[in-house]
This record gives structure tokens, C-alpha cells and sequence, in this order.
DNA sequence: TAGATTGTTAATCGATTAACAATC
DNA sequence: TAGATTGTTAATCGATTAACAATC
């Protein structure tokens, strides 16, 4: 029912509206239009109110949008009301970061434990299990999110087990093309490829 | 000199690529044509030729690339073989993760220290320090990467204070849009917007 | 009514892909 | 020579932006 035929990219700008939203000070008049919230962010009305419109029906012309229900029916349709379950796999220094970030239960991510396969790095009382044991946590518990942070030469093996074991949305922090069956979504958060971009900007910068 | 008029999303390929060339067996004849990565990869042919001549003059008709070659010339072009210093501000969770982890190196990437106003998180012998600062170390050093890990509402006021510092790329963990003059580049890497992602997927699949 | 705003249809733009000519 | 491969020019596609009609 929710989030049916809506493009990545604009889902990808709507945490940032819903940012921005949460931002304001609450006394403002209680109604935003797409266009106030375009400004705000530097992107274009038009664009902005396309995005909305694919998640909001509450729309007015003259009027904008009730600001406190278009922050709850983005909270809605990003599901950051729901409690989503996931492991990571990969218990490196990455992985242990974003298994202690608390800022991800905000949007909704549970990131209940992690697995590898370094038995001196598992530990069982601080929630890093050994790899042997991740299908069967995976069925059990019903886990559909898979975080990726293993070196890019284990990421593929690694994502085949978690789709064996039933997880159907990867986010994979290798810098890896991972196959995968239809119906499993990967994304990736490629921090090599930001970094190129950084790098390449600076050697423009400095060569001029 | 390096790097001029390649474009964003091709830039962000090219450690795919380089990772690709990089898991090969030493063995292996020497050469490698586009198309064989492309097929590894899952990238359209034309598209990695493409991305590949942008960054070297090394291909032959009927014979492709040779292995070694292509790497070295991606490392230089990615600037792996530098190494800028970077900082980062916030030193909550996050961001004394991306500083402790140790695989940035391999990119090139060296962050020298953390930045906080929590006088509770500052700790100068871990290289905690108190944002007061900033300024004065960043152009010392002449550092030119800035990493802002701090809560979205204090991310824009911080980006300014890396600006006036000489900072000339910013990687931006927050999810808003940060506005700087002309020259300064800001890579935003917006976990919001991949949970998005991964959460609408879960969502069509959960009901149908 | 006039103005502001929504939502839609059409035009533009950039990136991807296809077709093809050049060459070791 | 024939085949494989590069590199380029043209076609396609999707996303962004512009123009415009609808409406509170």
C-alpha cells in the first residue's frame, strides 16, 4: 500500500524536507507551501512539490500544507515509526560504530547485533555473535535488513548467506557491485566513492 | 592538471573499478578489456570504456588495458598515493568512528583529530579538541578536508566555521542542506536517504 | 476579484546506451 | 585477414525544470 512507484531519488530528498519541517519553530502560522520549503533548501519548487505530492494528499492551494501533518505523513511513509530489525555483519571498527550510533532509532533501524567470523572479536555478551549462528537468528527472529561492513573481497559471500537467510534489504558499506536475486534491494553507501569526489575537487583546487 | 571535466557520477565509479582490478589473481595474462570488467561488475560496456578514458591513455584496440597500469593510473588519478588531512566536527558516536577507522588510509585520507563544543567529550591527548580551536589548527595546518558529524541543526553553523578556516571540501554526515560560497565543495553522505531506501523497499514487499 | 499556491503537461537537460568507425 | 577491442558520434531514457491550467 505505501511507497508504491515513487523514484529513488525523490526518496531520497524526503528526509530532507522532513528535516527541514522538524526545524521550524513551532508557533509559525501552521501551514508551508512546497515553495518556502524549496527556498529553504536550495532545490526547485517544482521538484519539491512533485516529491510531496507522491507522499501527501493534503495539499491547498493558497494554503500550503498543514505543517505538523505533512511531518507526520513523511514519518509515516519513511516508516520511521516502525521498528525495523537489523544485524550487521562485519565486527571491524565500522561495524561496531554503526552497531552503537543511536541515531539511526530515530529513523526506525534496530540494529539488534553483529556477526563475524574472527573468533576474537566475537563476544556474545556484547552482541557479536559468530557467523555459524546468523541463518538461524536471521529466521527466527525475522530479521529483513543486512548491514554489509566486511572488506570487499568477503561482501559478496557474505550477501548471499544473508539472503539465504532470508533478508530481503541489504545496505552494503563494501566498495562492491553485490549480485543478488530480484526482489532483494541492495544500497549502497560507497564512502570510496565520496572520497573520490573529495580528492578530485582538491587536486582541481590545487592545481589552479 | 589532474581531474578536470569528469563528471560526478563517473568519478564515483572509478574505485569500483579499481577494486575490481585489485581482487584480480596476480597470475592472470596482464591485460584487461572494459567489457571484462563491465561483465564482472554489472556496468554497461560503453560506460566503463568511457569512465576509463577519462583517466587514461593506456587502452589498445584488440588488447585492452594492462592490469598494473590501469591500477597505478587510478590510484594517482583518485590520489590514493596522497595523503590529505582531514578533521572532523562532532565528536559524538559517529564521528569518533569514521575517526578511529583505519581503511580511510588506504584512500588517502588521514584524520588528524576531532572537534567538539561538549567540554565533557573533549580530551586533548585523544585528540579531542575544543572547537574554539579550530580556526587557528585547521589553517596552521592548512587542512582542506572538513568532516561534519554533528546534529543536523548545528551542521550549517559549523560548515561555516570550517569555510572561514580554509577548508575547501566538506563530507557532510548531516541530513540538510548546507549552503557555501563558490569553489567549496560538500559531498553529503546521507544515511537518512539510504534508510529511506531500505524502508520503502520493506514496506512494498511486506504488503503484497 | 486578484494572488498565491497546487498539481499536471510539455520542454530541457544530462547521463546512459546503442551503433559504428578505427586499429592493433 | 578476421576478430576483438577501443574510442566516438548518435539515439534513448529518465529526471529535472519550465509553462500553464485549476482552485482555495
Amino acid at each position: 500500500m505505501s511507497g508504491q512507484n515513487i523514484s529513488k531519488s525523490t526518496l531520497q530528498r524526503l528526509p530532507l524536507y522532513l528535516n527541514h519541517l522538524k526545524s521550524l519553530p513551532e508557533n509559525t502560522s501552521g501551514n508551508i507551501s512546497a515553495t518556502a520549503i524549496a527556498e529553504a533548501i536550495k532545490l526547485n519548487d517544482v521538484q519539491v512539490r512533485k516529491d510531496l505530492a507522491s507522499v501527501s494528499k493534503s495539499g491547498k492551494p493558497k494554503v500550503g500544507y498543514n505543517t505538523k501533518e505533512l511531518i507526520k505523513e513523511l514519518e509515516v511513509f519513511l516508516g520511521y515509526e516502525n521498528n525495523n530489525n537489523a544485524i550487521i555483519v562485519g565486527a571491524g571498527k565500522l561495524g561496531m560504530a554503526l552497531m552503537g550510533y543511536i541515531g539511526f532509532k530515530e529513523y526506525g533501524l534496530n540494529i539488534l547485533m553483529a556477526f563475524d567470523t574472527d573468533k576474537n572479536v566475537v563476544n556474545e555478551q556484547e552482541l557479536v555473535m559468530p557467523i555459524e549462528k546468523l541463518p538461524e537468528i536471521c529466521r527466527r527472529m525475522r530479521i529483513k535488513i543486512g548491514i554489509i561492513t566486511v572488506p570487499a573481497s568477503f561482501a559478496q559471500e557474505v550477501c548471499n548467506l544473508l539472503v539465504e537467510s532470508g533478508v530481503l534489504a541489504i545496505w552494503n558499506f563494501a566498495p562492491v557491485h553485490l549480485n543478488v536475486p530480484d526482489g532483494i534491494l541492495v544500497q549502497n553507501e560507497n564512502m570510496a566513492a565520496s572520497l573520490a569526489v573529495l580528492s578530485n575537487h582538491l587536486s582541481e583546487k590545487m592545481n589552479n
